[in-house]
DNA sequence: TTGTAGGCGTTATCAG
DNA sequence: CTGATAACGCCTACAA
């Protein structure tokens, strides 16, 4: 039933030019500088190009420019609102630039990300942004020595290929405990991991570092290591954390994200214990289903659309401005009282 | 502090083949046919390669062999994570054919998604997964009638200029509400919105299919429109239906996707009415959070991920087999009962 | 205003 | 294995 295409992808300028009688370059002309061309030419140009369906080679175009019009952007995981949100703030600044963005999801495993960034090189991107399995893995150090500007997003470490930005976590799992602490919490679970992933890290350092300086035991600051921070993960540290003996049970737990938080939050509830009741919970991010669950969730903030804007904006600089410096761009969380913390 | 990039992109196969003392064609070779190089000079050159930095310009490549090794799905919003397991399914077949997946979020905007399709086409992409903003836009009939492959993903409609991969959402609104029905539940409303999207007018005929199959009075299903399908919209709706007086307020509510489900949990229990007991609830896509909410959602599952799969199957099989002939394939939802309906 | 002639980097071909 | 050469499609000088 269906027809054959009328063209696949034939025509080139060369072709328009023939069939509408005028030469190559004034092809090129109507289409890079139609004030160069008498407005009669120009339109029976213009209209044997809607004949033929005539598309620009975007290769030829980059071959001879050298370089493209599009960012990147790297996710750890394209499910996790988080990013979707960063991904938002991206997309705003670079609609500003007139520059269009792709999504690459790694899904956390390092062999996708090396090649999404091996091909995004060889497309010759404009800039990279990305949030790195790894921030001191090899290649992506590689492919900034080569002249790919990238930012890397969520990060706070110090690093010297490239621009940063990200947000103190440091100071976002201080403010987290502080605030349990201060709701008369002595026996806290910290849930995340792997420790390996540099935020987690982060914000249990702020964690213990607040537990500390009110002079609480470390022994009652319950580590309940995740494999990843998902939804199921978080159910599963509720099952743990169920298994306790009652005199050893944290009555608190500072979720390393609200994906975690939300699965913790379900698997209590489910099992009949109270929020805030028998537990109290704080997430971290802050995503909307955050304050949409039904125990809206405590949640440490992050300015996840700046966050998108700023690295953009980077990037940008960095592809533009000969002069640019790279920068370590840091902002500050802020924490949201819920119901879950009462 | 930092240092100024080794190379910016500069090192050609012409630069590595003076380097190496060899000529073009045998780096052209170390890179597409190993095998006839000796293995002497091959290591020679790839050292040289690793000495100057040299990247493949995919560009050139691109030009001359006319197409690339990129799919693209373009998604009407990043942020649903219902889209988001879709394209998990469209990975893991790309994966299998040694593609690479970028995502492109048109946000709901038919100009983003405009600028998407013109870019994509431009770059010669292997192939184009869609969840359009409207399938009957005719840029996206022409970008396929021009030869890209495009698989339209999410909708039900008979389209000829396309394969479709789509779920029977009559059938999917016909089993919520049956469901609700079963249940006893003689007022019910009918959450989502705009109608003028597809999946929402086709939900909405099932339920009304149902409904009167069921010999109750059409007056007795209220419509609540929305526009938009997400968690603020919920909330709002839920705002209106406690502004009903109560002789005529529904005693159960189906919405046209899980956001929805959500935010009207969340305002209901928020605002003191219990869920099921005030209000029965039914969702639509199974998303994670909805098992997820601390009263876990009855939802309409889709097989999102098999949909990803198969769409992106389609999309190969066009772009490869010369006999390809356009499809539509169908599958079948299922309800998922949870606690909100009890 | 229009036409013509390189050249961007890669790959493939063909004769040595 | 080398070396030379011709595309791929586009853009921009420069020349007419």
């Amino acid at each position: 039933m269906q027809e054959a295409p009328v063209s696949v992808h034939s025509a080139s300028v060369k072709d328009v030019a023939a069939a509408a009688g005028v030469s190559l370059g004034t092809v090129s002309n109507v289409l890079n500088r139609p004030d160069r061309v008498s407005p009669a030419t120009r339109e029976r140009v213009e209209r044997v190009m809607a004949e033929l369906g005539f598309v620009r080679n975007e290769s030829a175009r980059q071959l001879r420019a050298g370089r493209s019009r599009t960012l990147a952007y790297v996710v750890l995981d394209a499910g996790n609102p988080f990013f979707t949100d960063v991904a938002a703030g991206i997309d705003d600044a670079a609609d500003d630039a007139a520059l269009s963005v792709v999504l690459c999801n790694s899904a956390n495993r390092a062999d996708r990300e090396a090649a999404h960034l091996t091909r995004l090189e060889q497309q010759r991107v404009q800039g990279i942004l990305i949030t790195p399995v790894d921030p001191d893995a090899v290649a992506l150090h590689q492919v900034a020595r080569r002249g790919t500007p990238i930012v890397v997003v969520d990060r706070t470490r110090r690093l010297e290929d490239f621009c940063t930005v990200a947000v103190d976590d440091v100071l976002g799992g201080r403010l987290a405990v502080e605030h349990l602490v201060g709701r008369g919490h002595r026996r806290v679970a910290v849930v995340g991991g792997p420790t390996s992933i540099g935020q987690v890290h982060d914000r249990y350092a702020g964690a213990r570092a607040a537990w500390v300086d009110a002079g609480l035991d470390p022994a009652d600051l319950v580590p309940l290591e995740t494999v990843a921070m998902t939804v199921a993960e978080g159910r599963s540290a509720g099952e743990r954390l169920a298994g306790l003996p009652s005199r050893r049970r944290p009555t608190a737990a500072f979720c390393a994200n609200d994906l975690l938080a939300l699965g913790l939050l379900q698997q209590s509830i489910g099992s009949g214990r109270s929020v805030p009741g028998d537990l109290a919970i704080v997430g971290y991010d802050d995503i909307e289903f955050a304050a949409a669950a039904a125990v809206p969730l405590t949640s440490v903030r992050q300015p996840r659309h700046q966050l998108g804007r700023t690295a953009a904006s980077l990037v940008l600089d960095e592809s533009t401005n000969p002069d640019h410096r790279h920068q370590q761009v840091t902002f500050t969380p802020e924490l949201v009282a819920r119901a879950s913390t009462l």
